[in-house]
This record gives C-alpha cells, sequence and structure tokens, in this order.
DNA sequence: TTAATTCCCATGTTATCCCATAAAATGTAA
DNA sequence: TTACATTTTATGGGATAACATGGGAATTAA
C-alpha cells in the first residue's frame, strides 16, 4: 500500500523521483505504475495497473449513456502508464502538471490503495482543511472488520 | 498483543528502540510496524501492517467524497512502514518528531492492539488526567466477552 | 539542424547495515 | 541465598548502500 508524505523536486525536464516506497510496493506486485487527473481535486491521483482496471469494469456496470459513464471515460483518456528510469524518475505529462498547478515541486501524499500529487500550495490548503475537519467533527467513527479476499 | 509501559532513549539519529515485547508481538505474526499521527491525541501510534490495512478497506466503503473518507486519507499521509535495525530499532520520521514533541526520549504504552509513544511530559500529564478521571467517576463499567472471529 | 526524449553515469545526502559494548534479565550450581 | 555464567536488550559509532537529483551523451522526431 501507499503510505506517508514526500516532498521531491520537478527538475527542469519535468523528471519526478516516485518515492522509494512507492516503488517498492509497485515492483513488488508487479504493477505499473497509472497517472491521472484526480476526479475531486485539483490534483494527480496514481494508482496501480490493476486498481485502474477496476475503474474500467466499474463503468460497465453503469448505465452506458449515462453522465457518470461519459465522464469515468474521459478520465481515461486522460490516464497515462508511466516509465521509470533508471534512477527511479517518471516524467509528469504537459496536461497533468497544468490541470494540478505543478511546477517545480510535488508533494507525494500515500493514501493507501493510491497517491496523490500535490503542488506544495495546494497540498498545505488541503491538509488545514483535514485537520479543521478532525478538530471540528472529531475522528470517524469506524467499524474495523477483518478483509476478505 | 501490545501491553505495558517503557521508556527509550531516543539517539542523535532520531534512533529508539522499540520494546522486545512489542518487537516480539510483531514478530511472532510476521507483521511490519506502522507508525502514525493519532488523530486524537499529541502522540505516535504505532500498530500492525493488517490492522493499517482495515483501515484503509474502511476508506472504500465510505462515499469518496465525505468528510470521514478525507481525515482517513490524511491519516494514510501520515503514516509510515517502520524497518528495524538488527539491533531492533526505527527511525522515527521528522514529522512525528515534531507532532509528538518528541526530543531524546520515549515513552512506549501498549494498548492492546496498537500502542502510543509519547515524550515524557506529555505521557505524566495524560497519565494524571487518567487518574483523576478514575478517582472522579470510579472505574468503567464493561461487558466483557468473547472475541467472535 | 534544432528540439525533445531516452538512456546512462556522477554526486551529495541520508538511511541502513554491521560490529562493539554496556546494562539488564535469566539461568545454574554451590 | 550467593556467586558466576549466559542470554537478551538497549545503545553508540563508523562503514556501506540507497536515494534523490543534476547533467551530459546518444537517439529520435520534426
Amino acid at each position: 500500500m501507499f503510505l506517508s508524505t514526500s516532498y521531491n523536486k520537478i527538475d527542469s525536464k519535468s523528471r519526478v523521483s516516485i518515492p522509494a516506497s512507492f516503488r517498492l510496493n509497485l515492483e513488488k506486485n508487479n504493477e505499473p505504475l497509472i497517472l491521472f487527473k484526480s476526479l475531486q481535486l485539483k490534483c494527480i491521483e496514481g494508482t496501480t495497473y490493476s486498481r485502474m482496471q477496476m475503474y474500467i469494469n466499474a463503468i460497465d456496470e453503469l448505465d452506458a449513456l449515462s453522465d457518470e459513464a461519459f465522464v469515468l471515460r474521459m478520465m481515461m483518456a486522460d490516464s497515462f502508464e508511466m516509465k521509470f528510469d533508471t534512477g527511479g524518475r517518471v516524467i509528469i505529462p504537459d496536461t497533468l502538471m497544468n490541470f494540478s498547478g505543478l511546477t517545480d515541486k510535488a508533494v507525494f501524499m500515500g493514501i493507501g490503495e493510491s497517491f496523490y500529487i500535490w503542488s506544495p500550495s495546494e497540498y498545505e490548503g488541503q491538509y488545514t482543511k483535514s485537520q479543521k475537519i478532525l478538530k471540528e467533527k472529531g475522528p470517524p467513527k469506524l467499524i474495523l472488520k477483518k478483509q476478505s479476499d
């Protein structure tokens, strides 16, 4: 799974190191990395090939002519399979750079099954927001159950 | 299970020994250790990989746009998988050190499925507080039941 | 040719590994 | 119980490997 947060530099060639622990997680499961525009937030989302496959399968469950299916198909069109260089870096496509407002620094934020890539300023804002929610509403009440897969 | 309390030193490299009994509990079940920011308290929380996996699974069950999911994702971003050196130590990430106010001494406090890491002063305060509540309200009334999983 | 892209190697920093020692706990025999 | 040996823990420091990053050569596209 993808955990923890790290700041990495984006160089003049749009190259950025994917955090080693994220890479390890992908290699361990022999999974290519997919980057795409987040549907809810102003950031890039990264995940495994097989989780992306689950999204695609989910589209088939929807009414093919519905707005939801339309939006999801558009998301697929803005998805990219990444290739790593020998140093563990990828080149972020321009459309994703522009969409997320990335320039020279990227914040990688592991959220379990996937991760977000933010511009530092956008990240700060979201983090503050989460702290505020936590303070106002308290921690989420969860019923944990052992997974069954 | 994580039980009992112990004080350990944090050295200049931010290394600290995880109490042997905690380590044994992890090794016995072949579980990696995860450290993360407590949602309620000013301390670090430690738990098993598989328990963290349960939290992640819970995210997918929630509405993706809900506040609960948002806070849980941030919790993942503030979580770290630890690697032990041959002496049973881990390096505590800077963000966790700062968040919990740790400097050169850590108090490990086992609470069953997970454990807390406090700065000594914070620990003292919490301990006194719990004693006070106990004195004022008396012992909590519990309904014990055998676990069924 | 001129960009842009891919590949490869160099570097400083940081984390990880490995060995040594000290302290504590445990065990054993008188 | 005492005295001593053995094992397990906690901790310190230095060597080594890994990581993030910069830059240049080779390759491809326009």
